[in-house]
RNA sequence: GCGCCCGUAGCUCAGUUGGAUAGAGCGCUAGACUUCGAAUCUAGAGGUCACGAGUUCGAUUCUUGUCGGGCGCGCCA
């Protein structure tokens, strides 16, 4: 078991013995910034010195007189009652064997208890190229995901299709008008129509595949569906590149075909009312600040009553949780879709929407501003053609989702350590030969002979992996690994500096080294395996 | 007008059940290679946590007001 997680079950039992009941979860154990303060601190004694009436000092001392200390050095009480742990040194080295041993594992956890989890992440609508902001939402649910099931959860990627609203007839009229027109035909594009390169690719595959077959008259059910088919096509393919892969596709077609629209009339008829020839649906009774219509005067639905459909869908497949991840113009969406589902009686907490914030790309200290209107913005493959797609995953998801995120292109395709995608990369690849110049010499997995600073931070750091990683799966906060990974390759870095591995005139101590420089390497290589950026062994 | 998010170092940002001297990276300044990769390391400067009031042993964190920024608000998707 993990030093951090020893010492919570300790203090757990202490708390219990003063008569006091907090589980494991409340318990705050926290490493050091301070050397003063040893390796681990609680404020434990304050948060109960207001039940218990006493000070926090005296409790303190009572909980110390319950912690078994044979892993400590020693344990003090500091300041206004904190108490701070001073661990034997023997007791961090155990974290290597365990690290070698459980390799590509290490970091695992149950916390997830195998319970299913649906995320939903990009889709994107099937009419055009995916872009800056498709490029973060994706690298956010990818890693949101690998986090999940490497917590322990069950997980579903999915991906939802738009294919039946006005967007998909002007697809087909606009594919329609580039076939034609390559066919020297005067056919306009539609008023909305889709001007990108991506449109005029399609008409050209169509004609090579069935030449003038579909020329004199416009048939929309056929430029409707390959349309569809190949714009999903050409996303999917920009999607593999970028090592996102999903599980499922869900058509907004088959779920109107289920029948479901039908059944959450019906479901949802105690909550539904009539005003203005329209039917209103009352979401704010679940804390929605209006209500929103769901079918309109004309009989037509919003897009509202599919959306609930889908959502429904998804719960009925046996997830437990659902997770979405949408662009920031959706933020007035959340409440009603919390409220629709509590509605259809789902537990609260079912629904998690993240929102993605707006990306600014920052070219030479400048924003690199781009037109709409004219079409002119940066694709997700452009991008990677300028940074590359281990630098694009990593500054997406360096940053919470909800805050706004300055792209900073000069800074993510530069080589040094201004980069964090290098700094990182080039601390495995470092570690990396430390290993090659050292494999005669073999490992010594206990430990031995492991005391400077460099090496304690080091370990300590590597200890706490499996908390973070479960850490950031309860948070769906990807920018913690990379936090956690910029900090395991400072310490790897001054480690490297300070400590000599591969000596000659030491083997006792460079097979010791040895070894901890193989956990590190795998630790930062589960690390970086998480966020979906490589991992090199030189470069 | 209503609602949501936000305001922390020069810049980009962490800091979530209220806790020790408010942190990280970049940038800046000064140092460090005859030995495992200097794509690196070490040290330093840099803060009225937007502002005011309140709650209490203690507030960046909770409440409230003001100022400033972003976004949403159609029987659009």
């Amino acid at each position: 078991m993990e030093i951090l997680a020893l010492i919570k079950q300790q203090l757990s039992h202490a708390a219990s013995a003063l008569g006091t009941n907090l589980s494991i979860e409340e318990i705050v154990v926290e490493q050091s910034k301070d050397k003063a303060h040893g390796d681990y601190a609680t404020n434990l004694a304050l948060q109960l010195a207001r039940s218990l009436g006493q000070s926090p000092r005296v409790i303190a001392a009572k909980i110390i007189s319950q912690v078994e200390s044979a892993l400590f050095e020693k344990i003090e009480i500091a300041g206004p009652g904190f108490i701070n742990f001073f661990v034997k040194p023997t007791a961090l080295t155990s974290v290597i064997a365990k690290i070698v041993d459980e390799g590509a594992d290490y970091g695992s956890s149950d916390v997830g208890h195998g319970c299913s989890v649906n995320v939903e992440f990009v889709s994107a609508n099937p009419t055009g190229t995916l872009h800056l902001g498709h490029a973060r939402g994706a690298a956010l649910g990818d890693v949101i995901a690998r986090i999940l099931s490497r917590a322990g959860y069950r997980v579903t990627r999915e991906f939802y299709v738009n294919d039946a609203g006005a967007q998909i007839e002007n697809l087909a009229q606009s594919i329609y008008a580039r076939y034609a027109q390559s066919f020297g035909r005067a056919v306009d594009l539609p008023q909305d129509g889709y001007h990108g390169q991506d449109i005029v690719d399609i008409a050209l595959e169509i004609k090579t595949a069935h030449g003038d077959q579909y020329l004199d008259r416009y048939d929309p059910v056929f430029f409707k569906s390959e349309g569809i088919r190949r714009e999903l096509t050409r996303i999917r393919a920009d999607l593999d590149f970028y090592r996102v892969q999903f599980d499922v596709f869900t058509h907004e077609t088959a779920i109107r075909e289920q029948g479901l629209l039908e059944e959450i009339k019906i479901k949802l008829a105690p909550f539904m009312y009539e005003q203005d020839g329209a039917t209103f649906l009352k979401t704010s009774a679940f804390g929605d600040d209006k209500d929103r219509v769901i079918v309109k005067s004309d009989g037509t639905f919003t897009y509202f009553l599919p959306d609930i459909a889908y959502h429904l869908d998804k719960a009925k497949r046996d997830h437990r949780y659902l997770i979405d991840i949408l662009g920031a113009d959706h933020h007035g969406y959340i409440n009603r879709m919390k409220a629709a589902l509590s509605m259809l009686g789902y537990p609260e907490d079912t629904l998690t929407i993240e929102i993605v914030q707006m990306v600014r790309l920052i070219k030479d200290g400048q924003e690199l501003k781009m037109s709409k209107r004219t079409g002119v913005g940066v694709t997700l493959r452009e991008l990677c053609q300028d940074v590359g797609v281990d630098a694009a995953r990593y500054f997406f998801v360096a940053r919470s989702a909800s805050s706004h995120l300055d792209f900073d292109l000069d800074l993510a395709a530069s080589a040094s350590s201004a980069n964090p995608v290098y700094y990182a990369q080039y601390a495995h690849a470092r570690l990396c030969s430390l290993l090659k110049a050292g494999q005669e010499l073999g490992f010594d997995l206990t430990g031995q002979g492991l005391d400077s600073d460099e090496e304690k931070q080091l370990l300590r750091h590597l200890e706490s992996y499996p908390l973070e990683v479960a850490d950031a799966a309860k948070t769906k906060a990807p920018y913690k690994i990379t936090n956690y990974v910029q900090k395991l390759a400072t310490l790897t870095h001054s480690f490297y500096t300070i400590c000599r591995v591969v000596d000659k005139e030491n083997i006792s101590l460079s097979r010791a080294r040895l070894a901890l420089v193989d956990a590190s390497r795998i630790v930062l290589g589960n690390a970086l395996g998480l966020l979906g950026v490589s991992a090199p062994e030189k470069m």
